[in-house]
Order: structure tokens, then sequence, then C-alpha cells
DNA sequence: ACCATGACTCCAT
DNA sequence: CATGGAGCCATGG
């Protein structure tokens, strides 16, 4: 699963206060469009608490609706919390908060 | 190697 | 704007 532990360790160094969706994480990885893989990978998330997927957002920069580490409410509250306010509908605002330490 | 699945993304209606 | 279908990638049986 070298792909996956690739996907953990971006994410893991996702900076705080800052967001990146799959497409951005697959594209540093090796595929642009492997963003289904990367999504698995955090999916099987093996290291919850270490690994902050709630900081990974889909292409429109919403929370991933189908979360599960507790909701996306508690997910929007660990996003405020590191300085990333979500919309209303857990939208964050990309053009401002998302990662741009790889590309 | 093939088929099925999935936290995605894009295009068409 | 909501819904549906197709494409892409990696994994597992």
């Amino acid at each position: 699963m070298s792909f996956y532990d690739e996907v953990y360790d971006i994410v893991k160094l996702i900076p705080k206060g800052k967001v990146a969706t799959y497409g951005q994480i697959a594209k540093i990885l090796a595929s642009p469009k492997a963003s289904r893989a990367v999504g698995y990978a955090l999916h099987f998330n093996p290291a919850p608490g270490i690994i902050p997927c709630h900081r990974v957002v889909n292409r429109s920069g919403a929370l991933a609706p189908a979360f599960a580490f507790g909701g996306r409410e508690v997910q929007a509250q660990l996003l405020a919390q590191e300085g990333v306010p979500c919309d209303d509908d857990y939208v964050v605002d990309l053009k401002v908060y998302q990662w741009n330490g790889e590309e």
C-alpha cells in the first residue's frame, strides 16, 4: 500500500489552517485523477487522530458527506478550531484556505 | 488478468 | 441547481 502510505503522509503534513483537495493530493502523488484512490486511502484511515482527514475536502471545498469519524459538524468544529471556518454547507473557501505547498 | 467497489471529478440533461 | 452517466486510479477476491 505504498500509494496509501503516500496519501497518509501528505495528509499528515498539511499545515494547520489549510485544507487540501483529493485531486490536489492525487496530483502531488502521481496522477491528478487518482482522487478516488486517495479518498479510498483516507477511508481506511489507519491512524485516526494522526491523520487530519478533516483537512481533506473535495474539489468544491466541501467536507466529505460520507465522513464518519464523528460527523461533518465535528469536522467543521475541528477546521474552525484550526482556523478554517466552513460554510453552513461545510464548504471551505479554497481560494483562501486550500493548501498550495506542493503546487 | 478480470470484475466489482469507492471519502472523486467532469460533462450532459 | 439537482440528478445521472462515464472516466480515472488503486485494492481485493
